[in-house]
DNA sequence: TGCGCCATCCCCAGTTCATGGGATGGCGTA
DNA sequence: TACGCCATCCCATGAACTGGGGATGGCGCA
């Protein structure tokens, strides 16, 4: 096999749609088509049937959701490369899309050629993302501003350093000796951040606390 | 103010980058460079100033990390679109920015038009990102496979379920009330999820459950 | 038919926690 | 200067936890 070249499979139930990408790809010199599918069933044996390096895959098929295709051909062989081309640009469905193994996520906004390019890219080690979907998905990695958590109470510097000794497993004494201070000490900032995280055990302020993701790791 | 009209800043050390951007960004009628700097320090100063609408921000100046100034400007005013153009790829770097608040993210890889572009995506709701950025930032969002922890050892149902309860404060006494079996069930599932884990206190199992992801919520 | 794992129950001893109280000095702000 | 917050220390008590032990029945796999 040529270096940079590709075996393509398309699983789209829009007929024109699909038509357009097929003739995209095999005008293409770099990429051959080898397979197709219209609905959730005969792309689950096209899956199935493998052959190919490139999966563009639908969301939104009749019978059945593609992120599922996409799950069983990751699962299936984690080489291949698969990239969503579909309409739904909703937060839900494109984290479920890449959590599924989605590598590229491109918008039916776009003029098809940029499909064909976009195939380069993936298979290039990139991911292709419309801008669009790429701001959901850095919106996730963002850490959310929840105004009334932090102001609900911050702890002191001390005191968070005490919380991650302790979630750490360390007991009163040993985080009192790590610190350098007295085991009462420890006691009592344990107390203010009971008080300040409305907790009343330490499972539960590690609990509090990693979910606000105020602990280290 | 014109709708889609932009004011532009720069942060760039590289003079002939720098003036090339700088060129480009005054050809295109829809948006307008208003100040520029070339380090940190001036870049601090920039920030400060305010006064646009995007910050396009290398992360490489000789003087400081331009992760810091996008924190800065991304704290100073939430609805600034900041865009990081640099020859950083790596994980770390890129992930690091993405938190502090970029929006954007292109490799100094690209002709600089590409740049102009990316500006009006970004500011019309988008994120122009690096395929090469991209596929790092997915890999991020993926469930990564760790092998050793799934084999470390899995907990039980009834376990997973003591932990749930443990870790939002529940005692021993109440997770049986709730669980339906008797206390000193509940301190045998403990004992267990314990060796599971490796740990040998109820934070630092709340702390682990947590870090592996296997708590709700 | 064992062996291992799960779910369930029980006992006990020592240790640690949770939580109420009270105290001092420092620092910043009103 | 007084008030609040932080960091630090101390005491005391009852409740909860940790970590040993042992036990039964069920399910699945070899």
């Amino acid at each position: 096999m040529r270096p940079g070249y590709s075996k393509v499979a398309v699983v789209e139930d829009d007929p024109p749609v699909l038509t357009d990408i097929c003739k995209a790809i095999e005008r293409a010199e770099d990429m051959e088509l080898v397979d197709s599918a219209t609905n959730f069933v005969s792309g689950k044996q096209l899956v199935a049937n493998g052959g190919f390096d490139v999966l563009v895959c639908d969301l939104g098929l009749p019978d059945g959701d593609g992120t599922n295709l996409i799950k069983m051909a990751s699962e299936r062989q984690n080489k291949i490369d698969i990239m969503v081309l579909t309409m739904f640009a909703d937060h839900q469905k494109v984290l479920n899309a890449i959590r599924a193994g989605a590598r590229g996520y491109l918008l039916k906004d776009q003029p098809l050629e940029n499909c064909v390019d976009a195939i380069r890219e993936i298979r290039a080690g990139g991911s292709p993302i419309s801008p669009i979907i790429a701001r959901l998905v850095l919106k996730q990695l963002q850490p959310q501003s929840r105004p009334e958590d932090q102001l609900a109470e911050a702890l002191s510097n001390r005191e968070l350093e005490t919380l991650n000794l302790l979630s750490r497993g360390f007991s009163y004494s040993e985080s009192a000796e790590i610190m350098n201070i007295s085991a009462h000490t420890v006691a009592t900032y344990v107390k203010h951040i009971y008080r300040k995280l409305e907790v009343n055990s330490r499972a539960e302020a590690v609990f509090e606390a990693s979910n606000r993701g105020i602990l280290g790791r």
